[in-house]
DNA sequence: ATCGTCGATTTTTTT
DNA sequence: AATCGACGAT
């Protein structure tokens, strides 16, 4: 019996699989390839160093890679310990370890499943001194790098040469996934140009203070663990000892430093250094090699080149197009198969993408039909074809497709307005996934500081945040002068406040620093585990998240101060507050084990899709980006306007229509088997009404798959529907295209007013206070004109009419709200 | 130090 | 339309 010691947990010894190396393997259940297309059936049993899995949308990938690691374990070829899958978001990864363990049962645990960013986070807050890191460092939103950015910015007056933090941010982002940090830039800048030598001071200092604030960013979490195993090879050593397949998802999406990091995983470790290993008492049998040393780990990696979204962001597309050159042998296994979509939703996909040039034709396919017809639609405003995404679910929903099967993508977070009000005013129950996260209002942020604060003493960023927060007559004065005295002093900002007495403050801000500061240095003694705990390395004796949180929020005045103002708008932040406890107390029921730093890493690491929660009975609103992985039985695109879709801010950007398009590919793919394409002729943007033109995908998609309820062509400029012929040519090509296939989407040249064609559905808006109406009661709707209530339903401002009008339809009306009189 | 008003600026997508 | 920052009054 072979013993392999955990990295994760040295007290432990584990017992190791019967074989791990040459001989035959025992064969895999066969109940793991049972139902598998050939192709996934190779996917799942091929062993070599690497493979690439190129997974087209709906192909079962998740299947494939779920019954690829089941089968590595039950045919003890590898140790769940021996596992690291890497996904994109945290529910990706939590599902993928759900089906795993349904096909493993207990011997699934152990596995690291989890995106990059908490992987390298568990990896660094154990390695953290080695790389003068608090163990407890925080990690920085993007919100903490632009506070830190305006403020450098500002002191350095960068701003007059053409510096904004966003700039600033964007470009520091760029770099560090290219993994360049502030001395490779300067080597490499051209001290001539004024602008890159303030670039390079602003970064420069930028670094200095996540340093000294023991902070890190998102793409430091990458690039630092790169760092972290290239400078200590033996640290390196025992992930790469630990660790003997990796496997990764959404290949496609990955950058330069998370390429880089894969390859240190995949590392063989020489023989030199498992004998130093060997010494040091890291039990090594079992995975050398005939030479002594441990050979690279496997590489499995799952992309689409079609599905690449996130070039913005560092994706570089050539990670997995020259996949084959990077790992010799590499073997491709294709899947095309589709196991999601009907055809028509799948030859809508393929005519789009295919517009792509420069990438390996791939066509998806489907045994199971053509389906319905993909249905089209055009709103006069924002709020019109929300209208149609509204009727169209409540139809669906009539029709027997759960709220939670629907889901109404777009390409903009702002998008969200219109379909909201008109959601709202139709009793429609949904939830918007991303868009403003609960973790970023004010006050939970606030919140967050005092926790941080508390976690992390050395975190400038947060000190100054609760500073002032709740109000103790602290003011910008005050806070330059603890700042400058810590600075002075080679004190951390939290010692200046400690220190405060001696500064010369006035009395009453000297007291209110103090204060605070005691409170702080209070929490922190509830975190401390008993000596037992201590002994035993475990949190064992620590306070509560919760009870710490409570603890700060009633010490330092904070929800206080939004329980007796008077601005009605701090009772919901006070009710927001009362949430974040009861989440604290969630996770520590969950998490009996885990600590105050744990909860603040799971709540940095916190993607968009992880807010779904599959069992709530709502229709999901979210942008084409969150959408990426997820399925729905029915999907609305909306927006499908030039500008929008692809966006203005693409078209300068190389390869940025190419990428819109694969969004395109992306949301339509995500759609089992209904369809909507929705646009408006007319959009607000900045408070101004502008004319909006058909998305130029839309005409890539063939005729005969769309169901125009009303085409763009039909949407005629006086808001009539006139029926036309989709195809109708008029002469002189409208809005001046000689693109003959724009046409079909022409619309009148003389366009008139917009007063016109803004009469369909508005964002009107009313109280209707108490207003009564029951079943039989004819009521007029500024938009809908005139109908008769069937039913009402609901409670108090909840109450719901549903009415029958006489030309608009069934709808279901918030008596309160909706623009309605009574006749 | 705090509060209120005016004007500028904003929107791409996210771990 | 709405948020944020600068500036001036209290």
């Amino acid at each position: 019996m072979t013993l392999i010691l955990d990295p994760d947990d040295p007290a432990g010894w584990r017992e190791a699989p019967a074989t791990t190396s040459g001989g035959a393997h025992a064969a895999p259940g066969s109940h793991l390839t049972d139902g598998l297309n050939p192709e996934q059936r190779e996917a799942v049993e091929y062993r070599g160093q690497a493979l690439l899995i190129v997974a087209g949308a709906g192909s079962g990938k998740t299947r494939v890679l779920t019954h690829r690691i089941a089968s590595l374990i039950e045919s003890r070829e590898a140790w769940p310990s021996q596992i690291l899958a890497i996904t994109f978001t945290n529910k990706a990864a939590a599902e993928m370890r759900e089906r795993v363990e349904n096909l493993l049962g207990e011997a699934a645990s152990g596995m690291w499943i989890s995106t990059f960013h908490s992987a390298c986070v568990r990896i660094l807050r154990r390695e953290a001194e080695a790389i003068g890191l608090s163990s407890t460092f925080t990690i920085y939103d993007s919100a903490d790098q632009r506070t830190i950015l305006k403020r450098i910015i500002k002191e350095l007056d960068a701003d007059t040469l053409g510096f904004t933090p966003a700039s600033a941010q964007a470009k520091i982002s760029k770099l560090k996934n290219e993994l360049a940090d502030v001395e490779s830039y300067a080597r490499n800048a051209n001290t001539n140009d004024p602008q890159e030598v303030m670039f390079l001071e602003i970064f420069r200092q930028y670094t200095r203070r996540l340093r000294e604030a023991s902070a890190l960013d998102f793409d430091d979490l990458i690039s630092e663990t790169v760092y972290l195993f290239r400078a200590f090879p033996k640290v390196a050593s025992l992930y790469q000892r630990r660790f003997r397949h990796i496997l990764v998802d959404e290949y496609q999406d990955t950058n330069h430093a998370q390429y880089a990091l894969i390859r240190e995983f995949t590392q063989p470790v020489p023989r030199d250094r498992v004998v130093e290993m060997e010494q040091h008492g890291v039990n090594v049998r079992g995975v050398t090699d005939a030479a002594g040393g441990i050979p690279g780990a496997s590489l499995t990696v799952v992309g689409d080149s079609d599905q690449s979204i996130y070039a913005f962001r560092g994706a570089d597309i050539r990670n997995i197009v020259e996949f084959e050159r990077d790992f010799p042998g590499a073997k491709v296994v294709l899947l095309e198969q589709n196991y999601r979509s009907t055809q028509n939703i799948l030859s809508a996909a393929n005519a789009v993408i295919s517009n792509n040039f420069d990438r390996k034709e791939k066509k998806l396919w489907t045994a199971d039909g053509d389906g319905d017809q993909i249905v089209g639609y055009t709103g006069y405003t924002a709020h019109d074809e929300a209208q149609f995404v509204a009727d169209e679910i409540e139809s669906l929903h009539r029709a027997g497709v759960a709220y939670r099967d629907i889901a109404v993508f777009y390409r903009t977070n702002a998008q969200t307005r219109a379909l909201e009000e008109i959601f709202v005013r139709s009793a429609l129950p949904y939830r918007v996934v991303g868009g403003t996260k609960f973790y970023e209002r004010a006050e939970i942020k606030d919140a967050m500081a005092y926790l941080i604060a508390v976690a992390n003493p050395l975190d400038e960023l947060a000190l100054r945040r609760i500073l002032n927060t709740p109000k103790r007559g602290i003011g910008p004065a005050t806070e330059t002068a603890l700042a400058s005295f810590a600075e002075q002093n080679g004190l951390s900002f939290r010692q200046a406040m400690r220190a405060a007495d001696g500064l010369g403050l006035g009395p009453k801000v000297t007291s209110a620093i103090t204060t605070l500061a005691n409170v702080l240095d209070e929490a922190a003694a509830m975190l401390v585990p008993s000596a037992a705990g201590i002994a035993a390395g475990t949190n064992e004796g620590a306070s509560k998240v919760s009870d710490v949180l409570v603890f700060l929020l009633e010490r330092s005045g904070l929800i206080d101060a939004l329980r007796n103002s008077r601005d009605p708008q701090d009772e919901t932040r006070a009710e927001n507050v009362e949430e974040l406890v009861a989440q604290t107390r969630d996770f520590d029921r969950e998490n009996p084990q885990a600590t105050l730093v744990d909860f603040l890493t799971q709540v940095s690491l916190v993607a968009a899709a992880d807010e779904l929660d599959d069992a709530s009975g709502t229709v999901s609103l979210m942008t084409l980006h969150t959408a990426k992985g997820l399925e729905y039985h029915a999907v609305f695109l909306t927006g499908l306007e030039e500008g929008l879709l692809p966006h203005q801010m693409s078209a300068s950007e190389p390869g940025g229509p190419a990428e819109e398009r694969r969004l395109f590919y992306v949301g339509i793919t995500r759609a089992r088997k209904r369809l909507f394409l929705s646009l408006a002729m007319s959009r607000a943007q900045f408070g101004e009404v502008a004319v909006a033109m058909p998305s130029r995908y839309l005409q890539e998609i063939p005729e005969g798959l769309i169901d125009w309820r009303q085409s763009p062509g039909m949407a005629t400029s006086r808001g009539g529907t006139q029926p036309r012929a989709l195809n109708a040519r008029r002469p002189g090509g409208a809005w001046g295209t000689r693109d003959r296939d724009l046409e079909r989407f022409s619309v009148t040249k003389s366009a008139a007013p917009k007063a016109e064609w803004a009469n369909r559905v508005t964002g009107t808006v009313r109280d209707n206070g108490d207003l009564t109406l029951e079943a039989g009661d004819r009521i007029r709707h500024v938009d809908f004109g005139e109908g008769r209530v069937t039913q009402v339903t609901g409670e108090g401002t909840k109450r719901i009419a549903h009415v029958n009008f006489d030309t608009a339809g069934q709808k279901k009306l918030l008596i309160k709200i909706a623009p309605i009189e009574k006749l």
